[in-house]
DNA sequence: TGCTCTACGTTTAGATCTAAACGTACACGC
DNA sequence: GCGTGTACGTTTAGATCTAAACGTAGAGCA
């Protein structure tokens, strides 16, 4: 039989819960940021399976869809490099390599020496990576638009704009790593 | 030589930077959920990512971290069953299994036969584990709060406020599953 | 021209997770 | 009392990622 996480019979877990049980066990620990960082990472993880049941069913994973958009974005030629790839999706680039690797196998992508200088590999869509692409992105961005529905069109503005300041404020902090 | 994911040199990309391709890309692309959904998945991986460097110096990792602090949050007697575990940490069950092996081959945790009736194993802290958790939970909390400082009271309440009600209202869109 | 150094893509080894198959203890109905 | 089903923890197979080791193409420079 599937085991799959079972939905929570129990309350779903809170994290104000979880910053309440630090406060009664440890009174003093620093959980001021638990109840940002704990949502923050259990949505991403409910958005990131919904995605892969959405892209289950249409034939296509997350890696790939990942690896597809980034090309099909850029714009016509449809063509980018393995690093500029990395850089965007977030991968390492041996593990670009390995994606690219899988979506060559299915003919939705093409290597192809670079033209320009360097040795660089353009990786380019193919036909058949095109209409996936084309077929897949507005049934996943239309799920996604559909479950944050449930916050005002207000709401999800302050809510952009929130993440956006903290995004680019992490970002430096850990840039420079000290502290 | 190490192959870290480099730092962008290039601009961040932005989320708005995306929504804005696709627009130009392909014009009616339902991109209302990209500027929410994109920076909460980046942030999580920053989040993780700097986790994972301060569990690093502490010479523990993110999945044991994850084990231990759960049972020392239930308090005393510090014992939770696999399965409680497994609906608290959001991976599966098998998961749990794997790293309770690990950690109790470092003598951080101990299986005990349940004494309640059915057939539960609870998974108990050693004076070791205690210790190792008291040790890092702190280090790591601490960090994560300095990392939420740029933004100011009343802004982490307000993100805090916005996340946990999309939290909820997502989780139930995902449960009932249909549209 | 020839040497060296750097950038880049690939490959490999190892870690960890999920999904599914198991094996078994206990509860429950007959 | 006894079979049957269900809950639970573990094991296994397979997928994928990161970190590191490679191999090599060009750039820069003497």
């Amino acid at each position: 039989m599937a085991e799959t996480n079972p939905a929570p019979r129990d309350p779903a877990p809170s994290a104000a819960g979880i910053a309440a049980a630090w406060q009664r066990e440890r009174p003093g620990t620093p959980t001021e940021s638990i109840e940002i960082v704990t949502p923050l990472w259990w949505l991403g993880k409910l958005f990131a399976d919904d995605r892969g049941r959405v892209l289950r069913e249409a034939g296509i994973d997350a890696a790939t869809l990942d690896l597809l958009s980034v090309v099909r974005r850029s714009g016509p030629p449809y063509a980018l490099s393995t690093r500029e790839i990395a850089a965007r999706t977030l991968v390492t680039a041996g593990a670009v390599s390995q994606r690219v690797a899988r979506a060559e196998r299915e003919g939705l992508v093409r290597r192809t020496p670079g033209t320009t200088g360097r040795r660089t590999v353009l990786v380019e869509l193919t036909d058949a990576g095109h209409a996936l692409i084309e077929r897949s992105v507005d049934a996943v961005l239309g799920r996604e638009a559909s479950l944050v529905q449930g916050l005002t069109e207000q709401e999800r503005a302050a809510l952009t704009g929130l993440l956006g300041k903290l995004l680019e404020d992490v970002r430096q902090r850990v840039a420079r790593r000290p502290e």
